[in-house]
DNA sequence: ATGCATGTGATACACATGTACCATGCGAAT
DNA sequence: ATTCGCATGGTACATGTGTATCACATGCAT
């Protein structure tokens, strides 16, 4: 019943479990034997594979950040025009479809944990949003030489400002306080003051 | 050694040792024990002002609603002109002191339970972004009428894009990713171009 | 003085958790 | 055929958790 499995479908099958239950039930609610079961499979192999649930929480957390960057690539293909890439970077990462809902929760149920133990998962996730923010600052940058945005806009202040509001938007959704299309209405509201009216999405 | 003692007095002390450690090394690890050991108090007290724990991690929550609160109101005393009380009902939720650090830190222990527990935490917190936000398009609909900011302006959406962006700053701050001043800067940045160059703080 | 409610202490209980340990089946190399 | 390492199952152990229970002291009303 053995024979040479393949270890990184295994350890997969695990993380995925685990972010499973991150996102319906909690961090909190993710034990080992919570994940084995989600998993199918037994306590002993969650352990043999990911031998410390320090070990289980990082790589989980790993494949989360593929799969948003993933979906963030995804989208960004589809867009042609400065503004539309914008747009994709921002909108991606709101909560209107249930994969980006499950990734925002995931995230969120993570961010907690970030915040004790910065030490611990900090240093892997942390870069990230700095990269973002930076990719979004060319783009802007690009938009804004392109003519699409007036000259004297400070494109830094704009992509810090509308990454932090669709953070800020992303957990009001969460919160129930809107839904996802309101979220989105009120950044392409802020797009469209950003960008000077012509060509756009 | 008994005689009538301060109830309110007692479960204060009881709730805010939760709110330290909550604050300090995230909800998680405030156990009933925990709470007793940093009250000061035997694990029979706790139990005995706050039957269950559930009980006191609302009562605790409640009272950090109430610091938070007291906060603004103390800052939007402060104020005088109408951008005056935007800036302070912006920027007092900026992690930019220790005590805005602390009462933000502490929200976000709490996010997590929410968007789980929805039922038990949210229906006593959730009223309470609906209810600021309102008060924001208020005052920026004052201050849009007394000439401060254009009439073509939608309030309504600079007021939902503000707030969410003064909680994603924050969540920025509390990662590591800028530090309060930089958040601040940003917030200012974009006020500036929503008001109208004139007076303001 | 007695009894009862209030405030406080110590401890027990049942359960969940992360991890460690022992056992077994199976393929491959010797 | 034996041996060895990989993959897996089962289970034990120590600890931490929320809650319940028993015990005792003190103040107030009778």
């Amino acid at each position: 019943m053995t024979g040479k499995v393949d270890h990184e479908k295994r350890r997969r099958q695990i993380a995925e479990a685990l972010l499973r239950i991150a996102d319906t039930e909690g961090l909190q609610s993710a034990s080992m034997r919570a994940v084995a079961t989600e998993a199918g499979v037994s306590l002993r192999l969650v352990q043999y594979y990911f031998t410390t649930k320090e070990g289980l929480l990082l790589d989980a957390f790993a494949r989360l950040g593929t799969q948003l960057q993933a979906r963030m690539q995804r989208w960004i293909g589809e867009a042609r025009a400065p503004r539309e890439v914008v747009t994709a970077i921002l909108s991606c990462i709101l909560p209107t479809d249930a994969e980006s809902r499950r990734i925002t929760r995931t995230y969120t149920a993570y961010y907690t944990l970030v915040l004790t133990d910065a030490e611990a998962i900090g240093k892997h996730g942390v870069s990230q949003p700095d990269l973002l923010e930076s990719f979004l600052v060319k783009q802007l940058r690009a938009a804004r030489e392109a003519g699409e945005i007036a000259p004297e806009r400070d494109v830094e202040m704009a992509a810090a400002g509308l990454l932090a509001m669709v953070n800020g938007l992303g957990q009001s959704v969460l919160g129930g306080q809107r839904d996802g299309e309101a979220a989105l209405a009120i950044l392409t509201h802020h797009l469209d003051e950003l960008f000077l009216p012509s060509a756009g999405g």
